[in-house]
DNA sequence: ATGGTAGAAGGTCTA
């Protein structure tokens, strides 16, 4: 079973690219980031007519994630537990969803990027880091396979940055998150690239601007992390490095994970 | 120190 995650940065802008992907990536599930679209606006039909079901959370103009998925999903929840510390707690921001496909109970996480830092914003990541350690912790006691997919906005070490000491200052390696990060990774759950790639420099994204693709001045920030359930099932983890390289690429690319049956 | 790019919008904000 075939697992991705690939923050799209606008499922508008994408479309084209995104659906010649998956004609060809031959995945199992995708879970999207940065939809940057309401769920009325997201373009549906264009992945059910190619033989996907599809689950969105979506808000206007920023964030939004969803899941795709060749079987149907069920039991599908929208929405971080707990609303405390959200700006608005009336209107969450969108950036986490739950389903459970095959057996595997899998999220798409849009983890919030907390620049600048410090400040409200880098509060705002801490604490919902707070919130998704619980979260995580409540998915180990099912005792099923768990994948929580998605961009964490943590680069988890130096060595999955390509020039540690221009992102010292940014909230991607600051020792808060880094610290939330192996939090998880403490409760049982593993990363699944940093398994199969143990001393690798693997990039996940590299910006836009400043010619970061072409000169490989990427970091490693989307990432898969599973259950012991799951893990014991990995037998590969890759990042798929060709869809950054087309033409109005997003500025990430996908990464997946292979779970034997 | 600044600006460089991109997306959703049709304001600037976010990254």
């Amino acid at each position: 079973m075939k697992i991705a995650t690939f923050n799209i940065n606008g499922i508008k802008a994408r479309l084209p690219r995104l659906l010649e992907w998956l004609e060809t990536c031959g995945m199992d599930v995708v879970c999207l980031q940065e939809i940057k679209s309401v769920d009325d606006a997201f373009p549906r039909a264009a992945f059910e007519d190619a033989g996907w079901h599809l689950e969105t959370h979506g808000m206007k103009a920023f964030n939004g994630v969803a899941i795709l998925s060749r079987t149907p999903m069920t039991d599908v929840h929208r929405g971080l537990p707990g609303t405390a510390g959200e700006p608005d707690p009336d209107n969450p921001q969108a950036r986490y969803m739950e389903a459970t496909i095959e057996g595997v109970r899998i999220a798409s996480i849009y983890l919030p990027n907390g620049n600048p830092q410090p400040g409200p914003k880098f509060d705002y990541k801490l604490g919902w880091m707070e919130r998704l350690y619980a979260r995580a912790d409540e998915l180990l006691a099912r005792e099923m396979p768990v994948v929580l997919a998605g961009d964490y906005n943590v680069i988890p070490e130096d060595i999955d940055c390509y020039s540690p000491g221009q992102w010292a200052d940014d909230a991607l390696t600051q020792p808060g998150p880094r610290s939330w990060l192996n939090a998880y990774i403490g409760l049982g759950y593993t990363d699944a690239v940093r398994q199969i790639h143990p001393s690798g420099a693997h990039y996940t994204y590299w910006d836009y601007q400043r010619g970061a693709w072409p000169k490989d001045h990427g970091i490693r920030i989307d990432h898969l992390l599973l259950s012991p359930e799951a893990a014991d099932r990995l037998t590969d983890a890759q990042i798929d490095r060709m869809p950054r390289g087309k033409e109005k690429s997003s500025d990430h690319t996908p990464v997946w994970v292979d779970l034997a049956a």
